[in-house]
RNA sequence: GGAGGGAUGGCCGAGUGGACGAUGGCGGUUGUCUUGAAAACAACUGUGGCAGUGAUGUCACCGGGGGUUCGAAUCCCUCUCCCUCCGCCA
């Protein structure tokens, strides 16, 4: 959520990141309109409530003096001033509810050095690193690998749960938990990370606050009868566990990962990337949550970018930082880069990172503060968070760059400790 | 799932319709005293909205939402959470 008063003080500013975020459909006027009525209202029924507030204040006192009859008197004047804040309520309720509204469907501006363009054609690749594979043999998609394999089980998956499920077997299984626990072991051991696990179904007031509702509902799936969503990642749980809370400015930053399952409609792209588990309605990922002070925002985004990018380097693998438009920011992010890897079989950059500063929009939305060290009062923290790293696609990039003419598959060295010491699949 | 009890400021805890944004204690900040510290004493010590350049004024907030009333922390309804007992269960 933006700050009202920011809006109202730099709407020229506020249209000039809407036309560059491509964003037609936020409700930024109408929010400033529905803002101006809301304080015309307020002024006015504030005024009476004061007016009410003293003069009730005053039939005490005549009640305690015995004087009945002047207290009846003023007890029917007060009725009529009540009468008309009642009305004047009703339409400020009204009015608030649409205000709120608007406020949680405009979306985050972004910073000043992010590439302005219509849509994901402006992205930028700032950054690659490795050198993809090449092979003298004709190498082959994850799919077909984990069928020879016998890793992976699609057909299984879809018997089970429908299409875009997968059953992970034998190695396949233990290649993403050594991923998983090697991920989490350098995040605490080395990056400074708290690992948290948290609940996986979260209740509607989680997810206003990332900014996941209300208007990304139709990706998320929930519970028929009861307000539980589940969770599309671990950013939202850890995000909200700060929620409605003021933190010390000593205890700042905080830096939290946790590995989750996500769940994910995927109805938007129905009929995409259907092979594989490229695209898929329940993954694995291990996120990064960070809560820090306003000016080390910049700062600690690129920290989290490079805990991010450490791992893709260190299991061997080739990726590119995308520095992600204005027309294909998230409805949340500021600023966001993507991390991408090669796959050397489907010959494809896939986004295994996202890495998101958000300022202080979800902080906002979910009343996140601390108390700076100088000065008084709170402030609004900033959020960041990116995933370190998402499974099936770090699970594909192995699969598909490590593979040898016979189909089986080299573990990465750092991997080894963690799979029992296996060194190939196959 | 059933029955009952509860939720008050950073923490503890009082308040059952009228001067209560809320007694008191703890904690915190500042001051006096002291060479310094402790102790003692004193003052201050919640969050946000609106109007105003400002001093300031005003409104709201006693778990959330709604209602009754001239007036609600206090009465009623509802939701959430916590506790006790019963049932069920990895």
């Amino acid at each position: 959520m933006l700050d009202i008063k920011w809006m109202r003080e730099n709407r020229d500013a506020l249209a000039e990141a809407m036309r560059k975020l491509n964003d037609n459909t936020a409700p930024w006027e109408q929010a400033l309109a529905l803002d101006e009525r809301r304080r015309e209202i307020l002024t006015r029924v504030e005024a009476l409530r004061a007016e009410r507030n003293s003069g009730s204040k005053g039939i005490g006192l005549l009640m305690r003096e015995k004087k009945t009859a002047e207290a009846n008197a003023l007890k029917e004047e007060m009725g009529r001033i009540g009468d008309e804040i009642d009305g004047l309520d009703a339409e400020l309720r009204t009015v608030d509810a649409y205000f709120e509204d608007a406020m949680l469907r405009i979306p985050n501006i972004p910073e000043p050095d992010v590439p302005v363009a219509e849509d994901e054609s402006g992205n930028q690749v700032v950054k690659e690193w490795g050198t993809p594979p090449t092979f003298d043999f004709e190498p082959k998609a994850h799919w077909d690998l984990a069928e020879k394999l016998d890793i992976i089980d699609f057909e299984r998956g879809v018997k089970i749960a429908g299409s875009r499920f997968y059953v992970l077997k034998g190695p396949a299984a233990r290649l993403q938990r050594a991923l998983i626990n090697w991920f989490l072991d350098v995040h605490t051991a080395e990056h400074g990370y708290t690992e948290v696990y948290p609940p996986f179904l979260v209740r509607e007031q989680a997810m206003l606050g990332t900014g996941n509702l209300p208007k990304f509902g139709d990706v998320l799936y929930r519970d028929a009868e009861e307000d539980y969503w589940l969770i599309p990642t671990a950013e939202v749980p850890v995000t909200n566990l700060h929620r409605d809370e003021i933190l010390e400015a000593g205890t700042l930053p905080r830096s939290y990962v946790a590995n989750t399952p996500c769940f994910r409609r995927e109805k938007v792209s129905a009929g995409k990337d259907v092979r594989g588990i490229k695209r898929v309605h329940q993954f694995q990922k291990v996120e990064m949550v960070k809560f820090v002070e306003p000016e080390h925002g910049r700062e600690e985004l690129e920290k989290l970018t490079r805990d991010a990018e450490e791992l893709a380097e260190r299991l061997g693998l080739p990726y590119r930082r995308v520095a992600i438009a204005t027309g294909d920011l998230s409805f949340v992010a500021a600023i966001k880069y993507d991390i991408e890897l090669w796959a050397g079989g489907c010959q494809e950059w896939l986004e295994v990172s996202s890495c998101s500063l958000f300022r202080d929009f979800q902080a906002r939305r979910a009343n996140i503060r601390y108390r700076p060290e100088e000065g008084k009062g709170t402030e609004f923290v900033y959020t960041l968070n990116g995933s370190g790293l998402a499974l099936p696609r770090v699970i594909i990039a192995i699969l598909e760059n490590y593979q040898q003419a016979d189909g089986s598959v080299v573990v990465p060295e750092v991997l080894r400790p963690y799979m029992g010491g296996l060194e190939v699949i196959a």
